[in-house]
DNA sequence: TTTATATTTCGACAAATATCGAAATAATTA
DNA sequence: TAATTATTTCGATATTTGTCGAAATATAAA
């Protein structure tokens, strides 16, 4: 839950799983979406799979990203188990 | 959004949510759960209100804090969304 | 095998963050 | 009014985080 809330904290990691909800995408592809350089891209990149947020697979000389969601569906959970309102 | 993230990511902020959840709370009382000091446990509060995860209302020489949902039904929304699987 | 391309790891640094004790503010009680 | 209680603000500090350039690794192409 931790790391899954520390990827959450970034909008550069955000706009990356927003990214990867339409399709799945190299290193490089994610990169371009961004002006920031590859390295801190790479990072980013870890700290998403560390959550389990994303997947990576080696095609080549590419490491293609996907998007998981079955972390976020705990999230998700927790979230609307505090937004129901109490009775 | 990012404010909210913020503030969700931090494992005393979550738990502070989860105990409003259940009931109301003086600032002292969510103090009482927490073996940090009151300047930190406040410092905790300040971000969360900025978040609008809580309100805060002045009784006496208390201050009484509770839990904001509409916040948290704006990011589950943008959680679902993510969850979705893509067709 | 050399060169080029894609990605990650390493080392460093500036900015942000969590924490604390002391002091300040506000309201209550003696 | 003076003392007490509840909470926040201030100033300082240690830790974490985002970022970069350079170097390392891995694969593909010439």
């Amino acid at each position: 839950m931790n790391t899954v809330f520390k990827a959450l904290n970034d909008p550069i990691r955000r706009e990356i799983l927003t990214l990867l909800k339409k399709s799945d995408l190299t290193a490089g592809e994610i990169a371009d979406h961004f002006q920031i350089g590859k390295p801190t891209l790479s990072h980013h990149l870890d700290l998403l799979r560390q959550a389990d947020l994303v997947s990576s697979r080696k095609d080549g000389q590419f490491v293609i990203y996907s998007l998981s969601t079955t972390v976020l569906d705990e999230i998700l959970q927790w979230m609307y188990q505090l937004s129901q309102q109490k009775q």
